[in-house]
Order: C-alpha cells, then sequence, then structure tokens
DNA sequence: AGCACGCCGACT
DNA sequence: GTCGGCGTGCTC
C-alpha cells in the first residue's frame, strides 16, 4: 500500500505529493486527511505532510516509507480536503498553505502532547533584590529595565505581556527565571435559556422565510438598520437548526468588538458555544477546535477563519456585518471569507446569511438581482427612532475660530454632560498631530523607511509612522536647518482628548484606539466600562463604530468625515456611507432622543447628503451609476497585482513585463491598467508597483496569473502580490 | 526548506 | 595545488 503526501514545505517547487510506502503496522489506521511524518530529502530528516491519497500500485521504484502518524484524531476530512483545492485555485496559493490556513495554528506544529494542559508562564527574579538594583544602574537597556522594575514591586508577571526578545535577553543573563502555572481554559456552564424573546413581526418573517428553506444552499442578504434585532433572527434559526441535531457557524468581524453578541450566545446556548479567534492562546484554540470535532460544541462563534471548522453536520453560516473589511484576508492567500462560506454552504445544501445594515454594493446588487434572497428589517425594535443626523459645515466655523469642534457639537456635548446622557465621538486619526513640521523651513518629518509622514505621540513623545512601527523621539531642533521650531499639526485623538479635558474638566473621559488598547482585556473594560457609565464621553477611530449597544449613548459627533471620503478609492463612498451610519447608529438604541453630528468641510458631497437623508437605497444607486461607468465592481471583477522589490528599478522594470505578459494573454473584453505606483509608494523600504485588471469572463485569466507568479518565485528582489478581488485598489 | 553537487577566487 | 564562496537542482 502507498500513500501521497504532501509536505508541509511552503514552496511552490514542492507544492505535490510525494509517494511513500505504507508500512504493515499503519495500513489499518492511515486514513486521507491524516497527518503523517515521513524521511525528506538527503539526510531523511523527518517532516509532516498530510495524506492526500492512498493507493495499492505505485511504479515509482525505491520508495520510503511513512514513519507514523502525527495525530489519529485531528484530520482534514473529505469536504476540507476539497475546500483546500478550491482555496489554492481562487487565491493562486500552495495547497499546502491553504490547508495550513484551515487549521489553527497550534495544530501545525507537531507540539501537541504539551497542549493538552495549558500553561501560563510568568517570570520573576532569580536574583537578589540589591543585585538587581545595582543592574539598574549600570544598564542602559530602557524595556529591560521597565521589566526589572515592575519586578522589584511585584513578584511575578506574565511573560506573554512583555517583549520576548527583552525577556530573552534578562533570562540570558540569569537576571529572571520562569514559572510555569497551569490554568483552566475556556468552561462555559451548560446553562442554556432557550428562547424566550418573542420575534417581531418584521424578524418573524425573516426567520420563517429562511426556515422553509434550511435544506436548500441560499445566500440571504439580512438586511436589517442599526439596532433592529439582526441577532435575535441568527438566535432563533441557529436554535431550530441545533434542535435538528446540526451545528451552526457565525462569524463575526473581529471578536473584542463582539464580546456582546459572544456573551449574548454563551447566555443562551452554554457550553454548546465555540469561540475561535487569533487572541485565543494555543492550548484555548486547540481545545474549542476539540470540542468541535468531537461534537461537544454546536455552535461556533468565530473571527475569518472559523469559517473552516472541521464540522460534518453543518445546518446553517451566518456572517454578521457582512460588509467588514476584516472578512478578507490581507496576506497570503488572501481568500474572503464569504467565498468560503457560500462553498460551504453548496457543499452541505444550506443557508448562508449575511447580515448588514450597510451591505457591500456586490450583495445588494446581488440581492436585488435575485442572486441572493433579500431579507429586510426596516424598522428598530421597541420602536426606538433612528438618531437625528446634522451636518456641520466646518469651512464656515473655521471662520469663527472653531478648528476641531464646531460650537454647535460643544454646546450639545455640554447639553449631554448635565442631562447625564453619554456621547461618542469619532475621530479616525490616532496620535496627537498628524503632520510635524519645522515652521521656520517647512521640514516635514517623514518615515524613513515609507512614503508617509510620522505622526506625534505625545505620551510617548515620539514621532511615529503607522505603516511599519518606526519611532524616533521628538527631536528638539529641526535636523535641516537646526531651528527650534519644530510644531505639529493637525487633531489625533490624543490631542482631542487634551482638548476635550481641557474644555469640559468635570468630564470624564475614555480615549479608545489602537494605542490604548493594545493590552489583553482593556478593549473590553473600555466598553464594559462605557457601558457601566463610569465616563460621559468615549473618544476613538473607528474601531468604536462597531455593534456596540450602549443604551445612554444619545450623542455621536464625528469630529471629520473627510478623511475617510478622500481615500483615492472607488469603494471609498460606499466605505463612508457604512462608516457614518455605523457610528450613527450608537446612538438613541433604548429610545432615547438622540442626536448625531457630522462635521465636514465637504458639507455638499453627496455621500454626506445621503447620511444626513440615511437614504441607504439612493446613495447605492448613485454609486452603481457610477461603477457601471468606470466598469468596478460589482459589473467587473477585479485583480490587484503588486510588484515588489527594495529596488526601485526592478521593481519598475518588472512591473511593465507583468503587464506586457499578461495583456498578451488576456480576453478582448478585459481590461488591463498600470502599472501604477501603489496607493502607499514605499512601505518598509519596499517599492510597490500596481496593476489592476478588471475582467467579467476570462476563461485563461486565472492561468496567465499563475504562470505570472510563478515566473517570480525565484527571482532574486522582486516579489508578486496578486489578489483576487481585492479590497483596496 | 535543506542539502549536495559543482564551478571559480584567495590562501597554507 | 586546496579551501570555501554560493548558484543550481533535487527531494517519493
Amino acid at each position: 500500500m502507498y500513500a501521497e503526501v504532501l509536505i508541509e514545505y511552503k514552496v511552490k517547487s514542492l507544492d505535490r505529493s510525494f509517494t511513500y510506502e505504507i508500512p504493515e503496522g499503519l495500513r489499518n489506521i492511515i486514513k486521507v486527511g491524516m497527518k503523517v511524518s515521513v524521511p525528506f530529502g538527503q539526510g531523511d530528516s523527518l517532516i509532516n505532510g498530510f495524506v492526500t491519497n492512498i493507493k495499492y500500485d505505485s511504479n515509482l521504484g525505491n520508495l520510503k516509507s511513512i514513519v507514523e502518524v502525527t495525530d489519529r484524531e485531528l484530520v482534514l476530512n473529505e469536504e476540507l480536503m476539497e475546500l483546500g483545492k478550491y482555496l489554492r485555485d481562487t487565491t493562486l496559493c500552495t495547497l499546502i498553505s491553504a490547508y495550513q490556513t484551515m487549521l489553527p495554528s497550534s495544530l501545525k506544529i507537531k507540539t501537541i502532547k504539551s497542549n493538552f494542559q495549558k500553561v501560563d508562564t510568568y517570570l520573576k527574579l532569580k536574583m537578589p533584590k540589591e543585585f538587581i538594583k545595582s543592574y539598574l544602574e549600570e544598564t542602559k537597556g530602557k524595556n529591560q529595565k521597565e521589566i526589572l522594575e515592575i519586578l522589584l514591586k511585584e513578584e511575578k508577571i506574565l511573560k506573554k505581556d512583555h517583549s520576548a526578545s527583552t525577556v530573552k535577553t534578562l533570562l540570558t543573563k540569569g537576571l529572571i527565571e520562569e514559572e510555569k502555572v497551569p490554568t483552566y481554559r475556556i468552561d462555559k456552564e451548560n446553562a442554556k435559556d432557550f428562547s424566550k424573546v418573542t420575534l417581531t413581526e418584521d424578524q418573524q418573517n425573516c426567520y420563517d422565510e429562511v426556515m422553509a428553506n434550511l435544506d436548500v444552499a441560499n445566500t440571504y442578504l439580512l438586511h436589517g438598520v442599526t439596532g433592529s434585532g439582526k441577532t435575535e433572527v441568527y438566535m432563533h434559526l441557529i436554535e431550530q437548526v441545533i434542535k435538528k441535531g446540526k451545528c451552526a457557524i457565525m462569524l463575526v468581524p473581529e471578536i473584542t468588538l463582539s464580546m456582546q453578541i459572544v456573551n449574548n450566545f454563551y447566555k443562551r446556548f452554554g457550553s454548546d458555544v465555540a469561540i475561535l479567534h487569533s487572541a485565543l492562546s494555543q492550548g484555548e484554540k486547540y481545545d474549542e477546535y476539540l470540542k468541535i470535532m468531537r461534537g461537544d460544541a454546536h455552535i461556533i462563534v468565530g473571527t475569518r477563519s472559523a469559517i473552516f471548522a472541521p464540522i460534518n453536520r453543518l445546518g446553517i453560516i451566518i456572517i454578521d456585518e457582512e460588509q467588514s473589511e476584516s472578512y478578507k484576508q490581507d496576506n497570503t492567500p488572501r481568500y474572503n471569507a464569504i467565498d468560503i462560506a457560500k462553498w460551504r454552504s453548496e457543499y452541505h445544501r444550506i443557508p448562508l446569511i449575511l447580515g448588514s445594515a450597510t451591505p457591500t454594493f456586490e450583495t445588494y446588487a446581488r440581492s436585488l438581482k435575485g442572486v441572493y434572497k433579500l431579507l429586510t428589517l426596516p424598522k428598530r425594535v421597541n420602536d426606538a427612532k433612528l438618531p437625528v443626523v446634522k451636518v456641520v459645515d466646518m469651512a464656515e466655523e473655521a471662520k469663527k475660530r472653531n478648528m476641531v469642534l464646531s460650537g454647535y457639537l460643544k454646546e450639545q456635548l455640554k447639553n449631554r454632560l448635565e442631562l447625564h446622557e453619554q456621547s461618542i465621538l469619532l475621530l479616525n486619526r490616532r496620535g496627537f498631530g498628524t503632520l510635524v513640521t519645522c515652521t521656520s523651513c517647512g521640514y516635514t518629518f517623514k518615515c524613513p523607511n515609507c512614503d508617509i509622514t510620522l505622526t506625534y505621540h505625545k505620551s510617548s513623545n515620539a514621532l511615529r509612522c503607522h505603516y511599519c512601527g518606526y519611532f524616533l523621539r521628538k527631536p528638539e531642533n529641526c535636523p535641516e536647518c537646526k531651528m527650534h521650531d519644530i510644531q505639529d499639526s493637525g487633531v489625533g485623538t490624543e490631542r482631542l482628548e487634551e482638548q476635550l479635558h481641557k474644555l469640559y474638566p468635570e468630564a470624564r473621559i475614555v480615549r479608545m484606539d489602537a494605542d490604548t488598547t493594545s493590552k489583553k482585556g482593556s478593549h473590553e473594560k473600555i466598553i464594559q466600562d462605557f457601558k457601566d457609565e463610569k465616563y460621559d464621553i468615549l473618544l476613538g477611530t473607528q474601531m468604536i463604530s462597531k455593534g456596540l449597544d450602549f443604551p445612554k449613548v444619545t450623542l455621536v459627533g464625528v469630529v471629520s468625515a473627510d478623511a475617510s471620503l478622500n481615500i483615492p478609492d472607488f469603494r471609498s463612498g460606499e466605505r463612508t456611507y457604512a462608516l457614518l451610519s455605523q457610528v450613527a447608529g450608537r446612538a438613541g438604541r433604548s429610545g432615547l432622543e438622540s442626536e448625531v453630528i457630522i462635521q465636514t468641510y465637504n458639507p455638499d458631497n453627496f455621500t454626506i447628503k445621503m447620511v444626513e437623508m440615511g437614504t441607504f437605497l439612493k446613495n447605492y444607486q448613485y454609486e452603481m451609476s457610477i461603477r457601471k461607468k468606470l466598469k468596478y465592481p460589482p459589473y467587473y471583477y477585479l485583480v490587484g497585482i503588486k510588484v515588489c522589490s527594495k529596488v526601485y528599478e526592478d521593481a519598475s522594470i518588472e512591473a511593465t513585463k507583468v503587464y506586457n505578459h499578461i495583456k498578451g494573454s488576456i480576453s478582448r473584453e478585459s481590461i488591463i491598467l498600470g502599472p501604477t505606483t501603489a496607493g502607499v509608494f514605499r512601505i518598509n523600504s519596499v517599492y510597490r508597483f500596481q496593476i489592476v485588471i478588471k475582467y467579467r469572463h476570462d476563461e485563461s485569466l486565472t492561468k496567465s496569473l499563475k504562470e505570472i507568479d510563478e515566473m517570480y518565485i525565484d527571482h532574486k528582489t522582486v516579489y508578486l502580490e496578486i489578489d483576487m478581488n481585492p479590497y483596496y485598489i
């Protein structure tokens, strides 16, 4: 007996099966999809692989044998084996990276035994305190000092909360040591509180329509305004699916932003819920995965990669906030979870539900065409009214020297403070200032690695690049003219927070952005504290816009709608509308009168007008007319190709070659544009040229993309990034 | 990915 | 004359 094995090297040249003999003792054990260990290469070193096929004869002589089965329980089933091929074919990745993407990272490595019990690693001092103190005086390492100083005060700290490299140095210096403490992982009570909530008429209609077709591979768009109770519909459907002995997958954009939904699921379904997302520890992930495989959990709530959950009896798939860009993976394989969901929906003949208040226009167009079934929830539950939207012209305000907050917004914030109601302010720019310049000579600080200006962060007194993380202590004098005239302009969340404190000294203000939520759990804490009314004003970047339910919020201010509007992307109108109506939807959810104030220098912009009127449909129709003219999705499909190199000339020359190669092979109806410089031309010292292809039907396109991809595999300085159906171009 | 084979430059 | 540089090619 022989097995074809796909080896775990992520290299195109090895992306094929190798045949091995199956030794006597393993013949009854080995099945397709299992993970095995095989000798490979001259040194006969062992490597893991997946069995892709089993056969009884082989015309190859002198074959090596499989050494062992790495894991008997965890295998890719027939469906997932097939799905991997689909993933490879649609994203042009290797088959092995497709399979690896589908499995949680803890299963990719062979450290499974140590996974059975989860341990937290703590750090504590190894040397006496006096010794550490004297060390602190002579060392320069800022990060090392930081850790040691904490350890002088606290007995032990969690290893994973600190920079791994710094910890390693301290460990090798023998100053600290590790302590491993076993802990429990996610364990929920089996407290099932099956629905007592009665659905509204609209909700019931949506529910009925799906229920009538539980064994058909329909895709539905559940289009419901913010606060219309989409989650309740999901839960009712899932409940029925489970009663039939089947399982459900529900995807959410980011688990931290969806904890409220997850908690509702726990309350309702208890231990029948497994969660899967990247912030879980390896052990947690492994446990959740096992729960699913063994059938101990029937509901999987998770982020993008949870769409690959190994479920045999899948009964329904739900994708909440389907417009979210987080469903598209932005590194190889660049798959979209919605496409995978559709594939699985067809495989199992089950419904797929895409839920959103502001669906992507691709999705909406399909639902109007009847490709998807449209379900609508036009009203908020409990008769809560949608907030009133007011647009403020900042050009007018500037004349009154109101640069950041308009008179009206300031007034309304004050008013909410007096009423003890809460407010949310959205500012899509973190940091303190946005631009740092020398007022004497006009010198502007730019990242040395990227084509991006640096942002000033006051709390760390540093200039930072938000693309590559470059970090520079704010200099006192201009590096060009040596004058002491460095100033930052523009407003980020950090500066706005400071200004708010000055304006409303009595107000309790909390800021939520990438800087204040970097620690695990800090995100949830801010949300919970705000919900518990420990704060009056929540100020943050777009992470505050999604799915949160704060009953006492009656004012939402968008400090500047322009940043999002001015992004040069054909989807920016669609996205701005979605973002603004999402944050607007945070207001007035419990029925209190509420208002949304949008500040902009473009009050007459079409998208802004549409948000003001709250008309998704009109915005859709307008944008669609443009897309039709300009041949953008959903009228055409897109492919984005980036030609990248640290050597400018190589990137430029090869980009033209790539262009010519594709141009010569695509169909006449397809359009190829470029090469142009990518949005941010240089990131991390890599120059990026972009080529865009628009096509409708092009049989030979994938083949020619594959060819071109392979041409650059071993290129010394140039690499390609091919993105089928990119989100940004 | 890793290892061996192979063909050109500076050394005991 | 040899040691070692890393370009090329192969792995069941």
